[in-house]
DNA sequence: AAATGACTCAACCGCGATTCG
DNA sequence: TCGAATCGCGGTTGAGTCATT
């Protein structure tokens, strides 16, 4: 239908004159209502490939060049946590878009995993391939007044019981689509840096755990974003010394970096 | 200097999710 | 509740550029 729709628009790259009034119709009636934007700008282009054109060039705060040392460490870990939720990535690393980072890992980082993994001829079948997914959490799951989870301690009662403290059981999401096990998985896996974060954050107000850092959200693409503001404070940031590897990945308790870094 | 291959990245496409009437 | 419209995402393509022969 959209195909359709589609007949007889402008295709291809596009030029400054496009670019200045996709501007100018982004600055007098904000972002968004993508399907109103040809009429608005007078632009014989579709509504996708007006918003792509916003979101992946003419957003004023896109950083533009090649990633740093800290970007691609960062993109390492997310892309390890997130799999190929690019948007979700990129929501993590300030001023990339989300296509800027596909782009470069599937020609860097593919190319140069591709060149580690050759020699050994590592075979991958399909069950080894493991993709975290971010799901709705179920409706099982309740949270009291104060954000604490109520209906999976029978969960976390029942894997603590047959946990053999192996890491990687944390790394395995279940091939089941929205059971508990999932769900499970999930908590797991966020549960696993909560002790840690919980001393190394300081909360602005001091609060802690009732601004919902962790239990009072369901949603757990914002569990994820939570995390990764908080595990990842900004001051370290602009800490020159600041290191990944050392710092932050390790205590965190999501494996060997260097073991991430030759998979 | 020309041909060819490799690489990069902007843009397109299809589809699932979400919103709306 | 349902279907249409719209949004947003990830996979893929292809034109342009650079490097090599």
């Amino acid at each position: 239908m959209e195909r359709a729709k589609s007949l007889g628009v402008r295709k291809g790259a596009w030029s400054k004159e496009e670019d200045a009034l996709l501007r100018k119709c982004v600055q007098q009636f904000g972002v968004g209502r993508w399907h109103l934007v040809p009429l608005r700008s007078g632009l014989n282009r579709c509504r996708k490939s007006c918003r792509l054109r916003w979101l992946n060039y003419l957003r004023p705060d896109i950083r533009r060049g090649n990633l740093t040392r800290d970007e691609i460490d960062l993109l390492i870990r997310l892309h390890k946590l997130l799999g190929n939720r690019w948007s979700l990535i990129a929501g993590r690393i300030p001023g990339r878009t989300a296509n800027d980072l596909k782009n470069f890992w599937n020609t860097r980082m593919e190319k140069k995993s591709r060149e580690k993994v050759q020699p050994i001829q590592k075979a991958i079948t399909k069950t080894s391939i493991l993709r975290p997914r971010p799901r709705n959490f179920s409706k099982l799951m309740v949270h009291d007044h104060h954000g604490t989870r109520l209906a999976t301690d029978d969960f976390h009662q029942s894997t603590s019981d047959n946990s053999t403290n192996d890491n990687d059981n944390k790394l395995l999401p279940s091939s089941s689509q929205g059971s508990d096990e999932d769900i499970g998985w999930w908590s797991n896996l966020l549960d696993a840096s909560e002790d840690q974060l919980e001393k190394d954050i300081t909360f602005a107000d001091g609060k802690g755990e009732e601004e919902g850092l962790w239990m009072g959200q369901k949603n757990p693409a914002g569990l994820l974003n939570d995390w990764a503001d908080h595990a990842i404070p900004a001051n370290e940031f602009a800490d020159d010394d600041f290191n990944f590897e050392d710092d932050v990945w390790e205590r965190l308790g999501f494996g060997n970096y260097d073991a991430i870094l030759q998979y």
